[in-house]
DNA sequence: AGGTCATTAGTTAATACTAACTAACTACAA
DNA sequence: TTGTAGTTAGTTAGTATTAACTAATGACCT
């Protein structure tokens, strides 16, 4: 994956590779049978709808039009295929933020584009809110909140870096602490995810994004004199 | 509760009303046998320790030393231990806002202490965190996430109504839109708690708190020239 | 004696998972 | 080209366990 990832950015611009993120199957890379994946997309729709309450075996199965004996012949067990798709975010994010924090932008830029690609993520998919902003949800075994633990702590850490190379280049304001923006830039976009899924994805994530980015940028900027 | 809530101000100072919520009972005021607000009690902590499917009426009754059956001498069913549940932090956290609103604070000074009282309030009973910043955990009937989602919204309007008086007296910065302002404010300190509880409670939410209130004072509030 | 609060011992339905089996395909030697 | 052996992906019909909930009963206090 990694190998393979080197070997697309020599060939295309950063615009082109994140289109691979944000293509409608954004699972591609992982390491899995076409009935694996389809699996795992199922469980994430089902988990949007229904609750972790309503992801059964049954459930599942019945969406996907088998027996639940067959969903055996693809996962050893229900902890598996949670933890698959745990992993298959980690992995698309681990990548993401890579890309991001190579590439030639400026921190605010960064910011932006994150923003940017996020709603466009989920306005694509909005079932992956679901999985992705709801850290209670597995907390039933270790190994799964752990995972989930981890998503929220590398997106934190993200943010921080990349505030904090603002700071440094005098780009993003010095009077307040990069921990205390760093909560206000991601705090805001979460809370404004989930208004956006509690109101039943009803107004346009990519156009609140960007103004919600504009404004934390009004904020944040360093004030030319 | 209302009338009652009237003759305490009459009274106490705000001061000391805000300690009648924060004192280590907080379902004091909803009308339930003590045996009911045991099983609430109860059922709070073992969401916050086992999740939403590790509350089940067999680990609630085993944590009360008391048979399953006898749960139901006190419930008609496990979503009415729930719905009272969600209820009584509904009705806590509407007095709570009246009182905010109602008192002589500035906005700004508003923003101040309810960070203080929040902070306090899940420093002093972190189980609550669980509960309240899960919006996801009871999906699974409709009745109960309708009132989870009261509690989002009802603190979201707060918070706009709170910030679109400090633009209008001219307290805080007219340069971004309150409905940005509140994805700000109320997104960073979500977005702390939530921080907070992934470290296991080992840092002082308080002293968190009061930072991130100065941080966010320093971006918001108008510049004397 | 009656009300309150608990118990024991169940029920029913749902859960994750398994055993035993099979149709359809694939690889490849005769 | 065809017979054979093995694989893949599914089936049906179960298992043990656990969930929420209930009926019948007992003990204690006033």
């Amino acid at each position: 994956m990694k190998v393979f990832l080197k070997a697309v950015k020599e060939h295309f611009s950063n615009q082109q590779i994140f289109l691979f993120f944000v293509s409608e199957h954004l699972l591609t890379f992982i390491m899995l049978s076409n009935r694996q994946k389809q699996i795992i997309e199922e469980s994430i729709n089902i988990i949007h709808i229904h609750g972790i309450q309503g992801f059964t075996i049954k459930n599942l199965s019945e969406a996907l039009g088998l027996s639940e004996a067959a969903i055996y012949r693809h996962f050893k067990s229900k902890t598996e295929i949670i933890c698959t798709l745990l992993d298959s975010f980690i992995e698309i994010l681990t990548d993401f933020i890579q890309l991001i924090k190579e590439n030639e932008f400026s921190p605010l830029e960064k910011i932006k584009t994150i923003f940017e690609k996020l709603s466009l993520i989920f306005s694509n998919k909005p079932a992956y809110v679901s999985v992705i902003f709801a850290e209670e949800i597995f907390k039933n075994d270790k190994l799964l909140s752990v995972k989930v633990n981890k998503i929220l702590k590398k997106n934190n850490e993200t943010f921080n870096s990349i505030i904090k190379e603002g700071q440094n280049n005098n780009e993003i304001t010095k009077s307040v602490s990069n921990q205390e923006l760093t909560l206000m830039t991601m705090g805001a976009f979460r809370l404004m995810v989930k208004n956006w899924k509690m109101n039943n994805f009803s107004f346009d994530l990519k156009k609140s994004s960007e103004k919600l980015y504009y404004s934390i940028e009004t904020l944040i900027k360093t004030k030319d004199n």
